[in-house]
DNA sequence: TTGAAAGCGCTAACAC
DNA sequence: GTGTTAGCGCTTTCAA
């Protein structure tokens, strides 16, 4: 099959104009339904496929969407980037994904990579940048959101929801259990900036109730793993052993720190209460179910999208989009009544 | 900031052709030093954007590289993905992904859709393709590379394993233990084809045996989930209480199937072996450790992305790399000795 | 509904 | 090391 057969191949073989040819692929042109059909039959003998790149350059538009994510390996991130996409790639627009390693430096760079493709709309998780990336992205003329977070000075758009707060009724709900020596496990604090957030509204929320806040681990850099969760359970176990409760930054560190548990003979919650974050399927599916806090990542990406496809027709618009995660109350943290 | 600042202005600008500024802009190309750094920095006062739209059609090179994967909320492919990733923009070739839901009519389209943005290379996920999507793989004029299994008829290169011989080593040593009424909790025979090949050289192993397979469960449509694994796993034991072993199809579903005897008070290995595919960290962590099949994803991903640099060096060439996946003993499947 | 001419923003090719 | 000219494969624009 021959490479670089072009629209004028089409329309010589099809017998009308290069131009015809080009309409027969765009649903909304005007082109007799029987043209149509034969040219678009031709192309198929031909083996024709469509050139966007040059259709991009002439239209000055890319259908593309870029989006940084910190990790691909990440259910939480894994599940917005499919909301987006399955949107999107309903409107005909194409989702163009970077990772950042939780790494703004790496951000920065993607960032740059990213607007040379030229994409209609830009997304970024989080809300912490470089000052040349937050440059870039002003400067894009294209819409922005910041998704997963609630910046204190938005660069456009935002879809998020503040990880501060959502330990507020985390920390509520314990105390309301009556624990009171509350230990929380989480990775470095600079570099996972919601995990950061997390760890701040902990130690807000904790205060709050009179309690004191000595029993902080560090797990190490992000992302933290079900291994790290367990090792910092661990190191906290040894440290505190008259721990009662134990909020990890995610679920599966928390899936960690409870089969830590499982190894010691600990039963949770009976001797010890373990929360996370994210309503991973683990959290519903593990023994005893791990209370969680559901972020709705889908949602995240649906709105983000629906957000976009909005901004796209009303530029100078500028939307503030607050989500709210719910807390999910499960086995691992309450006091059996039986 | 200015929006379409362009080669043109950055010219102007520095005092130089827009020849120039092209090659300031390209780390090989033959520019004094100074007037080089001159030009970005002009480049950057002026929030220039390098537009790789116009480059891509001139140069006839998009530096992109298509993949489909079945879905991107699925650690392993992943990690495949990432692997990719990695290698492949150090050479400045970005990945453009697309999700086919583990239908082939999707990667059908997702296919038609990623070749019209000409990328240099395209990676499938898996062997089985609708005949148009062949064709249109065939056609490409660019390296193919199908990932993740061994095609009986590739299209081009290939970097996989055999998932069917998998079973083999699993089988034989879950014979080597001592179990003969083992059995395969998977989804859907034809949507997901390498589970299907799992379960087929599972069945193949018994045989080998001569041991009977009338255990075969089905967890529905694929991804089978945690919970999916449960349920199966619930069937299986009411159905046959007296099964010695299980494999699952994946370790998500061999997490769920060893919730489920948690839940029922059956104690792993002691009552019944469980084992899982795909060495996902879950399996390393959770009580007991679960027996896997560990296909180094990540390598897969690095070994492809390492072919297609080679491949497009050396057009013509046609390469078939072909993995072994290891077999992960763990406490799941061993008959305690103490 | 269809066609002809012009050009999107870069870079290949060649000249100096 | 730098500049000039032409053109990548489409779509915009205008005309019929």
């Amino acid at each position: 099959m021959q490479r670089s057969v072009k629209m004028k191949d089409v329309a010589r073989a099809a017998g009308v104009s290069v131009m015809t040819v080009s309409r027969a692929f765009r649903k909304d042109a005007s082109v007799r339904p029987e043209t149509r059909d034969a040219i678009l039959k031709v192309a198929e003998d031909l083996g024709y496929v469509f050139d966007s790149t040059a259709a991009n350059l002439r239209s000055q538009k890319t259908d593309f969407v870029a989006v940084t994510i910190p990790s691909i390996n990440n259910a939480n991130f894994a599940e917005t980037v499919a909301g987006l996409s399955e949107v999107l790639s309903n409107e005909g627009l194409q989702v163009l994904l970077a990772y950042t390693n939780y790494d703004i430096a790496q951000e920065e760079r993607a960032i740059e990579q990213l607007l040379r493709r030229r994409p209609e709309a830009i997304v970024v998780t989080g809300g912490k940048h470089t000052p040349r990336a937050r440059r870039l992205l002003e400067g894009a003329g294209i819409p922005v959101v910041e998704a997963w977070d609630l910046p204190a000075d938005p660069i456009g758009h935002v879809v998020g929801f503040s990880n501060a707060a959502t330990m507020e009724a985390m920390v509520d709900h314990l105390v309301a259990q009556g624990y009171t020596r509350i230990a929380f496990i989480g990775g470095d604090a600079d570099a996972d900036t919601r995990g950061a957030d997390r760890r701040r509204g902990f130690i807000a929320a904790m205060a709050a109730h009179g309690l004191t806040c000595d029993r902080l681990i560090e797990a190490g850099p992000p992302p933290i793993s079900m291994r790290e969760g367990a090792e910092a359970m661990g190191r906290l176990l040894d440290m505190h052993p008259d721990t009662q409760a134990v909020v990890c930054v995610s679920d599966l560190s928390a899936f960690g720190a409870l089969t830590e548990c499982q190894r010691r003979g600990l039963g949770v919650p009976r001797d010890i209460a373990v929360a996370g974050f994210g309503a991973y399927e683990i959290a519903n599916v593990c023994v005893p179910t791990l209370t969680t806090v559901d972020p709705f990542p889908r949602s995240i990406g649906e709105e983000v999208a629906n957000l976009i496809l909005h901004a796209l027709d009303h530029p100078g618009e500028r939307l503030i989009r607050k989500l709210s995660p719910r807390l999910v109350i499960a086995a691992s943290t309450q006091v059996r009544s039986d």
